[in-house]
RNA sequence: GGUGGCGUGGCCGAGAGGCGAGGCAACGGCCUGCAAAGCCGUGUACACGGGUUCAAAUCCCGUCGCCACCUCCA
């Protein structure tokens, strides 16, 4: 089976073919840098970082593009409020993104654009569009012309008739429908603007992805991705725009699930957010990853802190694997078996693959205790081949930073074992068990193995 | 009012007509001085009510509950 991934346009999961074969070009829509990243951002991240390195695992030549929105009214508001620049404040949390981004192990985007670094671009499409009669100038705004469009609402399967005007719309006597949406807002006094052949003004929101997902993939491509809370009205409005301006526009859309909290979506606006340095202050990266990761993408999470814990377990037996058969073996990685491919090629089956991980784990602990070493090796590789594709590769996570520390450490580490190994040889076990219950309150965990003790920091 | 989706064992979380994914927790066993880690074993779960079928968690009809979108939102 080859990879198949679920199109919300057709509503069902369709054989992934590039426009290019041997490549293939994404397109995620980024954060509003009004504020931090809370975890939901970032689950939509590594499930698209899962994606890519499933494609790259596949040869295929990944070009990646994820915007950052850096001018909405949200960020001027909160700009001003704060009596700083808006640029300041977006350029800010930007910074903030690229942080979580990295602290959970995502891989860069190939490319990364910022909205107000596209005015021309967007101009040229807005005039595009208005010579083909898809949209029109008012007051110094530009506006999509939604009946000059008759496919508009087909990805969201919204019907015109049925839906409700914007509630923007009211007393608005610019818009000639009040569907219609603006790809362009006229400036107002003290608020930042940019020149066009209309006057002053601003982008809207939706203009800004199609110029700049055109712009880096040209002018089809083959994945659209975001949130599912986008699909109305942001990505039909951008399928609208770039459609009507004759751009083929993406091939596939891929909306992933959302993560609530108490039953509620986590957003800026509920204020129910949490955030990615919150999280991490007190849990290992790693292990925030694999919870978030582990879930299928498209469905939601109810995030709660013992879900989070039970992740960490299940993430630790894994890495737990991998250390104690790179002592036995010599760890290279090796092939995903079969049952693992076909899960991440069924529409990235993630949770069925991380099945096949644990059966796998499983298999290798059972000979690392009969000493099989070839089956130590098999099942090594395989992991490591897996944990590769799903980014939580131990090795892609190790902390340096403890650096000549570490060596230092582990001698009086050591020093304190021998210790305990005395006291146990003359049967003090009161003795040898006081050590083991100081180290444990240090953070430091005492296996006893066939080869000797082993210890790790909890 | 319209659109899309969800309800699975103590918990998390897959599956989508026929052999009980996987993880966490629990209990029993092996191992251990005791632990830890690991392995083996133990569960008759699929919101409710009907229906189709030799067979339904999975299909159909209905009911209830929940979420998202139609307004800024990953």
């Amino acid at each position: 089976m080859s990879l198949h991934l679920y199109d919300t346009a057709a509503r069902s999961a369709r054989a992934f073919v590039p426009l290019v074969p041997g490549r293939a070009s994404i397109y995620l829509c980024g954060l509003t840098v009004q504020g931090p990243p809370h975890i939901g951002h970032v689950r939509n991240w590594i499930n698209m970082d899962i994606l890519r390195r499933w494609l790259a695992h596949d040869d295929y030549e990944v070009t990646f593009v994820r915007n950052v929105t850096d001018i909405d009214d949200k960020i001027i508001a909160k700009a001003a409020a704060a009596k700083e620049p808006w640029f300041a404040l977006a350029f800010r949390n930007e910074r903030e993104l690229v942080h979580a981004e990295q602290t959970l192990g995502c891989l860069p985007p190939t490319y990364e654009p910022r909205a107000t670094g596209h005015i021309p671009e967007m101009i040229l499409l807005m005039a595009r569009l208005i010579d083909s009669g898809h949209a029109y100038v008012a007051d110094g705004d530009v506006y999509f012309d939604v009946r000059s469009h008759p496919s508009y609402g087909s990805l969201s399967g919204q019907k015109m008739d049925e839906m409700q005007a914007a509630g923007d719309s009211f007393g608005d006597t610019r818009k000639r429908d009040p569907r219609d949406f603006a790809l362009w807002k006229a400036a107002k006094a003290g608020e930042p603007s940019w020149p066009t052949p209309w006057g002053y003004g601003r982008p809207g929101w939706h203009l800004e992805c199609s110029a700049m997902a055109t712009k880096y993939l040209g002018s089809s491509f083959d994945i659209h991705g975001g949130g599912l809370d986008l699909v109305f009205p942001h990505h039909e409005n951008e399928l609208a725009q770039s459609t009507a301006a004759g751009d083929g526009f993406a091939n596939y859309w891929m909306h992933n699930g959302l993560v609530t909290m108490a039953g509620e979506k986590m957003s800026k606006s509920l204020g129910n957010t949490l955030q990615v340095r919150e999280v991490v202050r007190e849990r290992r990266p790693v292990e925030l990853r694999y919870y978030l990761g582990a879930a299928h993408y498209r469905s939601t999470i109810e995030y709660s802190p013992a879900a989070l814990d039970d992740a960490a377990a299940a993430y630790r037996r894994i890495e737990n694997f991998i250390a104690k058969a790179s002592e036995v073996v010599e760890a290279s990685v090796g092939s995903t078996p079969d049952a693992f491919e076909r899960a991440m090629d069924d529409d990235l089956g993630v949770p069925a693959a991380l099945g096949v991980l644990h059966d796998t784990v499983r298999a290798g602990n059972a000979a690392l205790s009969d000493g099989a070493k070839e089956t130590v090796r098999e099942a090594l590789g395989a992991v490591l081949a897996m944990t590769k594709v799903l980014g939580l590769a131990p090795d892609d996570w190790a902390d340096d930073s403890a650096g000549d520390l570490g060596d230092v450490v582990d001698a009086l580490v050591r020093v304190t074992l021998d210790q305990r190994a005395a006291a146990r040889e003359r049967k003090d076990y009161a003795a040898s068990d006081s050590i083991r219950d100081q180290l444990a309150a240090a953070g430091v965990k005492i296996e006893d193995t066939p080869d000797g003790p082993r210890w790790t920091v909890a």
